[in-house]
RNA sequence: GGCGAGGUAGCUCAGAUGGUUAGAGCGCAGGAUUCAUAACCCUGAGGUCAGGGGUUCAAUUCCCCUCCUCGCUACCA
């Protein structure tokens, strides 16, 4: 369908998670790029519903409530306001915001879950979960930390290792520990809702990589396809859980139990349009139900499976809603280097921006939005963040409107003069002008944003071009006709900025339209002849843009290096002692000393050595996976501990026939354990 | 290892259904100018388009292989 027979618009932002503030890389992700294009719609007037709101339930929010002795509730009202107010700040112009403890939207995703439920479309599993005996409940993944099997770090939680990345489950962690008793938890049978994804596969398939293979982005395509065409497919999914915070599972035999968060999440856009049409009196269903209705979801690359799979799933099986006509994903923002990191306090926050950079709002959206990761990771550096301010902001858009307008009160005293004749240059300048709404559309509903954010500075530059070119502080002296036709012009360019910033740098295109003092105006009025009339009175010029100096900068850069550096300071917490052994269970142990005879990398394997050592007694093979922390001509001759008596086991094709002991470092690196000096192979340690 | 994304000027990035001199901004150098937050404007230097092979009259663009970065996924006794 082409763009202008789309009746109406539903813009949604990924629900931000309402267990912390929000940083820059939300900013540039979604939140950005989702008003801008929302901003320039309602300028091209058409009809849009611009929703988003807090994503309140899920495990790592009542874990956040647990560690600060506070209700769940508590740490979302508290976030929940925050988001809100840090998305105001920066002119986020959503429609609505709501929130998914919202009554309105536990019912929506309740009936939802109703609606699946009776056409029969979930699988009923009964599958083993961690349970605390003492605390007397099911753990979520998250409630369940140990040692990850892939990096050895000590604390990492059940469905994933926050130091190496890895996805786990629960049953992969050596030694699990609740972390609501501190108790070893046991496997338990519990019953589950599964959705079975593999069952949509050829309707997605052409869904996505037929019908949308040439207008989705390149990077969401491809995710998609991971998903869809790699491994064994796309596998089933629990879309319950065992835990009290969240919206209880509409059924009578599933007491105790709660719709998985990523069930219940995008279900949220739906209720926050729901809430907006009901205070203000309109029908929400067409925003969702009608064929003439563009969606269109704003989200991180992190959501692409969500959006593009599991939810279209959702929509699709229960048959009334259409699906979204484009999934516009970024890739990730980096700072300065590094992954941004919550817990490792590696962002730039909203909240403090604010504080440290008041009125500058616009600077990090165009920042972020000139750098936005469109196509792949992008850096964010403040270097870069100075230099975007000071050469582009200050320099050719404040620089020209404020030129214009200390010209215009400097010979006409504030007062628009009057167009005379035009001269060829003039009108190329016109002419030129003219072409630049159109490319900016352009641009813009292909979701470029870089490269429309450009053009408007290209824009600008032409206004600056033209002053240069013209000299009006020349022609003053000996033309007063010429002069006025000269500004009247370059008034007209700044005025069309104007028009065509606003979606970009709002709260610019807002002073720029009172120094101006003009009505609020719309793409179709630019380049309109009577924009700014003759005569009209202009307020007296402040700027727009002031500069950001060397020490302002390197402040933010010292003040990240200082979290950085504090939390390398952190001694990584010792994992907790393990239940008490007898001695006779010691001794059951059979550890030597052995010397490695020969290394090499296992074929196929990223991780695994492949080691032949002396155990004094015959020799072994074992196969151990720290390929990523040693070569295998550093091990060899080597002598190391290693527990000889360990129950043989396959992995890659080979057989591995005991341990070598290692030491775990906080960081996930490995030590090897060796004697003071050199003993005798097979060597008995008691 | 498999799947996916990316590797283009000092920096940040565009681009190419294969076709004459590969683009932009910043930075740098030179010039011009003084209305403007010493800003604007003009000119210029800078690239064997990751490396190797193939298809072709022609490849940076298509195909194959290798290397590097990132994401997902498998092996960690």
């Amino acid at each position: 369908m082409s763009e202008q027979q789309f009746k109406r618009y539903t813009v949604t932002s990924a629900l931000p998670y309402a267990n912390g503030p929000l940083h820059i890389g939300h900013l540039a992700g979604c939140y950005i790029p989702s008003d801008i294009y929302v901003r320039y719609l309602r300028s091209q007037g058409r009809d849009v519903a611009y929703v988003c709101g807090s994503d309140e339930h899920g495990v790592a929010i009542t874990i956040k409530a647990k560690n600060e002795g506070k209700s769940p509730q508590e740490v979302v009202d508290h976030y929940h306001e925050m988001m809100k107010s840090s998305f105001k700040e920066f002119g986020i112009s959503f429609d609505h915001y709501s929130r998914t403890s919202a009554k309105v939207h536990h019912e929506t995703a309740a009936q939802l879950f109703l609606d699946l439920y009776e056409k029969g479309e979930f699988v009923e599993q009964v599958t083993e979960q961690y349970y605390d005996e003492e605390a007397q409940q099911f753990l979520a993944d998250r409630y369940i930390e140990g040692t990850c099997p892939k990096c050895g770090y000590g604390q990492a939680y059940g469905d994933q290792c926050e130091k190496c990345g890895s996805s786990l489950s629960p049953t992969d962690l050596i030694n699990p520990v609740s972390k609501l008793s501190g108790s070893v938890p046991v496997l338990k049978e519990t019953k589950h809702w599964f959705l079975d994804l593999g069952r949509y596969t050829p309707f997605l398939k052409k869904w996505i990589l037929e019908d949308h293979k040439d207008d989705w982005k390149n990077n969401v395509l491809g995710q998609c396809r991971s998903w869809l065409e790699a491994g064994e497919g796309l596998q089933p999914r629990s879309m319950t859980r065992d835990m009290d915070w969240g919206i209880p599972v509409p059924l009578k035999e599933a007491e105790g139990k709660v719709l998985y968060v990523w069930f219940d999440a995008p279900i949220g856009y739906i209720s926050s349009t729901k809430e907006w049409a009901m205070e203000n009196g309109i029908d929400w269903e067409p925003y969702w139900k009608d064929k003439g209705t563009k969606l269109v979801h704003f989200i991180g690359k992190d959501n692409i499976v969500f959006h593009c799979i599991t939810f279209p799933a959702i929509l699709k099986t229960h048959g009334e809603f259409i699906l979204p006509d484009n999934v516009p994903a970024n890739e990730f923002l980096n700072l300065e280097g590094d992954k941004i990191s919550t817990s490792r306090n590696w962002a730039v926050w909203l909240h403090e921006y604010l504080e440290e950079f008041p009125g500058k709002q616009d600077v990090l959206r165009y920042v972020l939005t000139a750098n936005a990761p469109e196509n792949k990771d992008n850096d964010f550096t403040w270097k870069d963040f100075q230099a975007r301010n000071n050469s582009e902001l200050v320099a050719i858009y404040g620089n020209f409107v404020n030129r214009a307008l200390v010209l215009t009160h400097k010979y006409f005293g504030g007062r628009v003069p009057e167009r005379k004749g035009l001269s060829p240059f003039d009108q190329e300048t016109l002419e030129a002008a003219h072409d630049f709404p159109g490319k900016i559309s352009v641009a813009l509903e292909r979701f470029r944003f870089r490269e429309a954010l450009a053009l408007m500075m290209d824009f600008a530059r032409l206004g600056n071009k033209y002053l240069a070119d013209t000299e009006p502080w020349k022609t003053v002296k000996n033309d007063e006709e010429r002069t006025g036709t000269i500004l009247n012009i370059a008034l007209k360019i700044a005025a069309d900025l104007c028009v065509v910033s606003e979606p970009f740098l709002p709260h610019t295109a807002g002073k720029l339209a009172q120094m101006l003092d003009l009505p609020p105006k719309s793409w179709a009025d630019f380049g309109k002849g009577d924009f700014i009339m003759e005569g009209h009175s202009l307020k007296k010029p402040s700027l727009l843009f002031e500069k950001i100096e060397d020490d302002q900068v390197e402040a933010q850069v010292t003040k990240l290096h200082q979290a950085k550096e504090k939390n390398e300071g952190k001694a990584p917490l010792a994992a907790p002692m393990k239940e008490i052994v007898s001695f006779d269970d010691f001794a059951k142990l059979d550890m030597r000393v052995v010397t490695i005879l020969q290394a090499e990398r296992v074929k196929k394997s990223k991780k695994l050595l492949k080691l032949i050592v002396d155990t004094g007694l015959d020799k072994k093979t074992v196969l151990s996976g720290i390929a990523a922390y040693f070569t295998p001509e550093e091990l060899v001759g080597k002598q190391v501990t290693m527990l000889i008596n360990l129950a043989p086991r396959r992995m890659m094709g080979e057989l591995s026939e005991g341990m070598v002991l290692m030491a775990e470092g906080g960081d996930g690196s490995y030590k090897l354990l060796q004697p003071h000096e050199t003993t005798s192979t097979g060597a008995q340690i008691s």
